[in-house]
DNA sequence: CATTCTATTGAGATCGAGTCTCATTATCAA
DNA sequence: TTGATAATGAGACTCGATCTCAATAGAATG
């Protein structure tokens, strides 16, 4: 395996405003379509918050969601923002990761390689890293007992090489 | 890698009363320890409770504790539940597990093999599965971002196979 | 464009898992 | 037994998430 597929990664799609565009409107059409499937529809305020988890370059939660989306958009309601992220997760889009103390935050899956989460119990980092090798064998898992995935979350909680560094023994 | 360890397992302890007896004292005596450590001290509910979640064959929630523990000790408090699960999480005698719906379930990690889940988000059942491969190549990636893992999570959240069976399509 | 049917929205009420408070009680070492 | 301190249970409280409902927006049709 290698060691360089596993480093911290953030999209950087936002610095590039034509592919961020090319990239918005491939994802749009991916949730038009979960929604087009169900009846529903795409409104302002449903693109609005997906817009807002694209240009994010960490793990969102929903307060800091709510509160930066109503700069654009003073009348927008947290009810919404949550119903928004429930059909988000459930077209495959977005993920929980890591709700220490209560708080959920969430993450754009989308067109990102996929990753899983070491979490520090001392600082509260989250490290993301990358192993195809895993993958395969939980695919091989999943498929042998006849199980359909829709996500998945692999957290691996512990202390990291700085926190450990600073003081060796907890 | 052998289909035969992918299966549900639960610990068969309390159908042989001496090896029982064996086990919560092993247990009992790595509680009291991390309990001394800290100058805490080992109460009878802090023993019922870990005594009710070792004898249970699944997963239980605070609430099914609560109830089964509250027949042979009515006076017990939801209280010291949460705060005696609370010890057990810290000393890694316990576990959370697939949190789905908002009501957390439990499990005693002591002396029963590695295991991950499958979450099915139709019926909310909860099948376990063991993939020794899968655990190297982590292990090889935590070690290579210098990262103590104290415990981790991996839960596979999708459709079983009755409930794909009952409705092809959601 | 007007019409109609349905989904969506935001505000605030509500729910409920988990935490906290506090007076009382249990544990344990000396 | 005693004294210092931790633990308990009842119920108040917190606060993230959900629900309700009247008002509004979206999409399809003529």
């Amino acid at each position: 395996m290698n060691p360089k597929a596993e480093v911290i990664l953030f999209p950087k799609h936002a610095r590039q405003p034509r592919q961020f565009r090319q990239w918005l409107a491939s994802i749009l059409q991916t949730f038009q379509e979960h929604l087009g499937r169900q009846g529903l529809k795409l409104t302002r305020q449903r693109e609005e918050i997906l817009r807002a988890l694209m240009a994010a370059e960490r793990h969102l939660g929903i307060d800091e969601l709510y509160l930066s989306l109503k700069r654009q958009d003073p009348s927008i309601g947290r009810a919404t923002i949550f119903r928004t992220i429930k059909l988000l997760q459930e077209c495959g889009l977005v993920a929980e990761v890591g709700s220490s103390n209560g708080r959920s935050k969430f993450e754009l899956k989308a067109d990102r390689p996929h990753h899983d989460h070491m979490i520090c119990v001392e600082c509260g980092r989250i490290t993301e890293f990358q192993s195809p090798m895993m993958e395969r064998f939980q695919d091989g898992a999943i498929r042998r007992h006849g199980f359909v995935a829709l996500w998945h979350r692999h957290e691996i909680f512990g202390r990291c090489r700085d926190c450990l560094k600073r003081r060796p023994r907890g």
